[in-house]
DNA sequence: CGTTGCGGTAATCAGTTGATTACAACCGAC
DNA sequence: GTCGGTTGTAATCAACTGATTACCGCAACG
């Protein structure tokens, strides 16, 4: 009966009435384009990269049960129908994304430490090294808050432990991380802990929308000591009046 | 047409998680009783304060969008329509139960410092003194696993910053949990960060359900480093494989 | 040329779910 | 004993949502 929620269809409007000048793009290059721009016909390896960047943010935003397929194929810019049936399910979705979430925090970690490495003066002393690569651990964790909602959706990952399809995902993802600044990257286990919640307790801040609600000021004391840069931060991190 | 979910009625559904004695005694018999039992009237009050445990059971263990207003209501054995009733809304009974749970921080949190304070020796330094307040923080928020829910709720509603209405009770949590650490408890804020990083990193541990999946031991050395009596705390938190 | 495979959508279905309404049982006060 | 405020419920509504189905249009290939 109903039309269903009016924007349901996807995103770039018409589709069937395509008729007209049906024009067709350039093939190859399969750009990203803007313009008044064509729905664009796209191989299912950039779909599929394209929704789960798109479904990172949204699930970031709304949680798991928040979200809905809609929710995150309009932000994909495609129908509901359509990421349903790529990932098989808004559960399949979800865990596609979240290890695409650990992939990307390690290969950034990783990055961030053989930068560190290469940084570092002839000579320097194993202490200097060490703390210098602790340093960059902290940098590249918050220079992921560029990448839309991937500590949210962590975050939510992170408290679905109980659900028997999504809580084994969850855990290897952690326990992926515990291994790689463990036996990768080598620290030793004190470290390990306090990074991770120094982690968590700025994951949570950034689920409070606490940066930024410059009016009441409720513990900007802590922020300030959480955020070595608060200005740069909060130009990147979700806003409180953003629900997305 | 359909009769509804078979137990969106209240039935005899056995109450909550907590035991029956659950908020105390006082009022005259208001037994939980089983038996073949009526459902038993009692003061709003007493409902009240039933209904708020109860959902802080489940909306720990379900989130907010995940748990539904039936599911609150089974747990607390009354109707769907009852509790909606009484809070207005599933929004309102939510924001109930954050402030119930920050409520109870803060007094549990309280009666610690003062039970530390009276343990210490004469003559104890201020050195010691400071050492067992801060020890007896952490105790206290361990022992608070025992009230079912009440972590998980917290980091739920911690991810819903960007909600509202939520957003701001969710802060405004944090912040009397902040401010009491460091205004009423004295401590600095240096303390402060790292005692609320301790806090999310075992929240996200419960989350995840990572005490107790006996299997993988994904990262079982942190475990042991931030429970400090785990076979204590095992029997306490809760499982992988409850739903709920 | 046709046909086969794939990217992609509209329409729709069936089950949920928060809220509302109307009504029932109970208890104390007068 | 009955009247009125409460405690509490059954039934239902209207909206939403994940999934399924059936279909469209393009491109490459033989």
């Amino acid at each position: 009966m109903s039309p269903r929620n009016s924007s349901r269809t996807a995103g770039a409007g018409r589709a069937s009435t395509d008729l007209d000048g049906a024009g067709r793009a350039g093939g190859a290059g399969a750009g990203v384009v803007a313009d008044g721009a064509r729905p664009a016909r796209m191989s299912s390896e950039e779909r599929r990269a394209q929704i789960l960047a798109a479904s990172i943010a949204v699930f970031g935003a709304k949680g798991y049960d928040g979200a809905t397929t809609d929710d995150l194929a309009q932000a994909a810019g495609v129908s509901q129908a359509y990421v349903v049936r790529m990932f098989g399910s808004k559960q399949g979705l979800f865990m596609a994304a979240m290890e695409s979430v650990a992939d990307r925090l390690e290969v950034d970690f990783r990055a961030a430490l053989d930068e560190a490495d290469a940084a570092l003066p002839v000579g320097a002393t194993d202490e200097q090294r060490t703390h210098a690569r602790k340093e960059a651990m902290s940098v590249a964790y918050l220079r992921l808050l560029q990448e839309r909602g991937l500590h949210l959706t962590m975050q939510h990952a992170f408290l679905r432990g109980g659900d028997p399809a999504i809580g084994p995902v969850a855990r290897a993802s952690f326990g992926r991380i515990w291994r790689f600044i463990r036996e990768d990257a080598g620290f030793d286990a004190e470290f390990g802990k306090s990074f991770l919640s120094y982690g968590m307790l700025l994951n949570t801040l950034i689920g409070l929308r606490m940066v930024d609600t410059d009016g009441t000021g409720e513990a900007d004391e802590l922020l300030a000591l959480c955020f070595p840069d608060l200005d740069a931060v909060a130009g990147v991190v979700p806003r409180a009046d953003e629900r997305w």
